[in-house]
DNA sequence: TACCTGACTATTT
DNA sequence: AAAATAGCCAGGT
C-alpha cells in the first residue's frame, strides 16, 4: 500500500513538473525558439532537459496551448520533428512563425533564441 | 530487480 | 572540430 501510495507522490511531482514546463512554454513569442535545458534550467532543474522532452510528447493528445515546435536542443536543431504527423510539419509550424531553417537546423538561432531566464 | 530507451547536455577524445 | 562518452531521470518491460 505504502508503494502504491509513494508512488502516486512522485506522479503528481512529475505531472506538477509538466505543467510549469507548459506555463513557459507557451510565453514563448511567435518567431522566436527556445531549448530544453533553458526551461529546464528556468524552473531550478538543470538536470531535467530530458523530461522537458517527455513533456513535449504529451502535448499531441490533448488540445493544450503549447507551441510545442518552439522547443528545440541547445544547437538549434529540430530534434523533435520525428513526434510529428509528417517530418516536415515541425518546420512547417516554424516557418509560419517566421523561423528560417536549413536541415532542421534554426538559422540566425543566437537571435532569435528566447531565455526564460532573461526574458522574464 | 535489472536493463533499455529517449523531443538532453556537458565533457572528453 | 567532429565523435564518442558519460551523467542525467522518468517510464516501460
Amino acid at each position: 500500500m505504502r508503494y502504491v501510495h509513494q508512488n502516486r507522490c512522485i506522479k503528481e511531482k512529475v505531472l506538477e513538473f509538466y505543467e510549469q514546463v507548459y506555463e513557459i512554454v507557451r510565453m514563448v513569442p511567435k518567431g522566436r525558439v527556445t531549448t530544453y535545458g533553458a526551461v529546464a534550467r528556468a524552473l531550478g532543474m538543470i538536470r531535467s532537459s530530458r523530461l522537458v522532452g517527455t513533456a513535449m510528447i504529451l502535448t499531441h493528445g490533448p488540445e493544450l496551448g503549447v507551441p510545442a515546435h518552439r522547443v528545440v536542443n541547445r544547437d538549434g536543431l529540430l530534434t523533435g520533428k520525428h513526434h510529428y504527423d509528417t517530418p516536415t510539419h515541425m518546420q512547417e509550424l516554424l516557418e509560419a512563425d517566421g523561423i528560417v531553417i536549413v536541415e532542421d537546423q534554426v538559422q540566425n538561432f543566437a537571435k532569435v533564441f528566447w531565455d526564460p531566464l532573461v526574458e522574464l
